[in-house]
RNA sequence: GGAGAGGUGGCUGAGUGGUUGAAAGCGGCUCCCUGCUAAGGAGUUACAGGAGGUAACUUUUGUCGAGGGUUCGAAUCCCUCCCUCUCCGCCA
C-alpha cells in the first residue's frame, strides 16, 4: 500500500512513478478523498477535544457541589448531547470515506524501482546473467514423458481425485520431492535462515497485508463456509506472521525459510502448460523471507537473489537471471529478479524462482514497523522462491536424462535421495 | 459441537458510571549512599496516531481483546465477534 500522506501531498508524480507500469493510473479523486479526509479528521479532533471538556466539567460540578443547580446540568447535558451528534454525523462520513479511499488505495501496486528497467511486458525483461551450460542433445524428452515413464507421477488419475493440473506423486517420484525439500531447507538453515512451517488455510488479512487481496481474489482458493483462504504461497502467512508489530532493530534482519504447499488458481491460463509439473493448481515451494532494515534491502535483495541461485548451483542446474522490467513487475514488488531454469525439451529457460524487494509496500499494509532513531518505521519486506519445488524436479528430469532411459540425480542431492539414478525397476 | 470461567500497562494484579491512562507490586531508567558487589534511599517510567518546531519539545486525539450501542461522560452497563483456560463429546 502506498503511504496516504504522500499521495496528498505528491499527486502528479504518483501517477508518473505508477505509471512506468504501462498502465495509465489516475489518481486525482483518490488525492481529493484524502484531503477531505485530513479535514474531517481534524474537524472531529477538535469537537472530541471539546465534549471532552464539557463532560469533565460536568463530573466536576455533581462531584463538588451538595446543591446542585439542576438548570444549569440540564443545559450542559443538552450542549453534551448537541456534540455528540455531531461528531458522529462526521464519524460516519469519515467512515465512509475511508472505506473509499480504501477501496482505492488496496487497488494500487507498488511503486517500480528506479533500477528496474523500463518496459511493457516480458518481452523487455533484462537478461543479467547466465550461469551453466544449457545441455543441447538430440531429441531431449519432456520431463512429463520421462516422469510418467518412470512411474513418478500420475496425471490421469490426479483427474479422476480431484480435477486437471493436480498431480499425485508415486514412489521415487514421491520421494524426490521430499529430498528435493529437505535438502533446499537444510541448505537455507545452514545460510541463517529460520525455519517456519505456516498455515496452510490464511484468512482475508493476511491475503490483504501482503497483496493478493483485494485485487486478486480470482487467483486463490477459497473456503465458502469459512473466512479461509489456501494459501498461494508462503509469502502470505510469513508476513502475517509479523503483523501489527513493532519489531526491535537489533533482530533485524530477520530471514525465514518456509516449506508450504501452494494453491492456484490459474485463472485465465487455460491450455497453457496443460502437460506435467509446470503449472498446477497445488504445488510445493520452498520459500525465502526478509524483513530488514528499510536502509539495507537494497542489498538484502542481493543476497536472497543470490541464496536462491545457489540450490541451483548445487543442483547443477543451468540457470540464468532475469531483471524483471517496469511493466512486467507483480503487483506488491517494486524490484524483481527472477531465476530461469533451463529445460531442454521445451528449449527454453522457465521460471522458478521470482525474488521480490516490496520496501515498505506490504509493512504498510500489515503494520509491519521498526524503531529508527526512536520513530517508528515501516520496515522493507523481500521474498523469493528457494526454490519451487515441482519445476526443480522437471529441471533435474530433463537435464538429468541418459541415453539409456535412467536419470541421474545431481551429486548433491544423493545424500538426501539415496540413490545416484533414477530407473525402471 | 455442548457447559462454564476469563481477556486491564513490559509482567503480576486492583478497579462495576465522573476530574481514572488507570491503585499496588515486580521489572526498567536516573540520582544518592557504598572501596566493589549485595542491600538500602529518593525520583522517574504505558503505547499509538495527528498538528506545530531544525531540534530538545509543545499540543491534541485514540487505546483496558476487537467492533458496535446506551450516556453529557464507559475499563465499568448492553449487543455481536475473536481469543485463552477448564470440563464433556469427537478426533490425528
Amino acid at each position: 500500500m502506498l503511504d496516504q500522506k504522500f499521495i496528498r501531498e505528491n499527486p502528479t508524480s504518483v501517477e508518473e512513478n505508477l505509471s512506468l507500469r504501462g498502465k495509465v493510473f489516475k489518481i486525482s479523486h483518490i488525492h481529493e478523498l484524502t484531503l477531505k479526509k485530513k479535514e474531517i479528521d481534524i474537524e472531529i479532533s477538535i469537537l472530541q477535544s471539546e465534549s471532552k471538556k464539557l463532560s469533565k466539567l460536568i463530573g466536576q460540578i455533581i462531584g463538588n457541589s451538595q446543591n446542585i443547580n439542576s438548570l444549569e446540568l440540564d443545559d450542559l447535558k443538552k450542549k453534551g448531547n448537541e456534540l455528540r451528534i455531531k461528531i458522529s454525523e462526521l464519524e460516519e462520513k469519515q467512515r465512509l470515506l475511508d472505506k473509499k479511499v480504501d477501496d482505492e488505495i488496496y487497488n494500487l501496486p507498488n511503486f517500480p524501482s528506479k533500477d528496474a528497467p523500463i518496459g511493457k511486458d516480458e518481452n523487455d525483461n533484462v537478461l543479467v546473467k547466465t550461469w551453466g551450460d544449457p545441455l543441447k542433445i538430440e531429441n531431449p524428452k519432456s520431463h512429463w514423458e520421462i516422469g510418467e515413464g518412470l512411474n513418478l507421477f500420475d496425471s490421469i488419475k490426479s483427474t479422476t481425485i480431484s480435477k486437471s493440473r493436480f498431480i499425485t506423486l508415486i514412489g521415487d517420484g514421491a520421494r524426490l520431492e521430499r529430498a528435493l525439500i529437505n535438502f533446499m531447507i537444510d541448505m537455507h538453515s545452514k545460510n541463517g535462515y529460520l525455519e517456519l512451517m505456516p498455515p496452510a488455510l490464511v484468512n482475508s488479512e493476511s491475503l490483504r497485508g501482503s497483496g493478493q487481496l483485494p485485487k486478486f481474489s480470482n487467483e486463490s482458493f477459497k473456503c465458502s463456509n469459512d473466512d479461509l483462504w489456501l494459501s498461494p504461497t508462503a509469502e502470505v502467512p510469513i508476513t502475517g506472521f509479523h503483523r501489527n508489530e513493532i519489531i526491535d532493530p537489533e533482530q533485524l534482519p530477520i530471514k525465514y525459510v518456509a516449506y508450504s504447499p501452494c494453491f492456484r488458481r490459474e485463472a485465465g491460463s487455460y491450455g497453457r502448460d496443460t502437460k506435467g509439473l509446470i503449472r498446477l493448481h497445488q504445488f510445493n515451494k520452498v520459500e525465502l523471507y526478509w524483513f530488514c532494515d528499510p536502509t539495507k534491502s537494497l542489498e538484502a535483495h542481493k543476497k536472497i537473489t543470490s541464496d536462491a541461485e545457489s540450490i541451483l548451483k548445487k543442483l547443477n542446474l543451468p540457470y540464468r537471471v532475469v531483471d524483471i522490467c517496469t511493466g512486467d513487475l507483480g503487483f506488491s514488488s517494486s524490484r524483481t529478479f527472477d531465476l530461469e531454469v533451463w529445460l531442454p525439451n521445451s528449449n527454453c529457460y522457465r521460471e522458478i524462482s521470482s525474488c521480490s524487494n516490496c520496501l515498505d509496500f506490504q509493512a504498510r499494509r500489515s503494520s509491519i514497523r521498526t524503531k529508527i532513531d526512536k520513530k517508528n518505521t515501516y520496515l522493507h519486506t523481500l521474498n523469493g522462491s528457494g526454490v519451487a519445488i515441482g519445476r526443480t524436479m522437471a529441471a533435474i528430469l530433463e537435464n538429468g536424462q541418459q541415453n539409456d532411459g535412467s536419470v541421474k540425480i545431481p551429486d548433491a542431492l544423493v545424500p538426501y535421495f539415496g540413490s545416484n539414478f533414477l530407473k525402471t525397476t
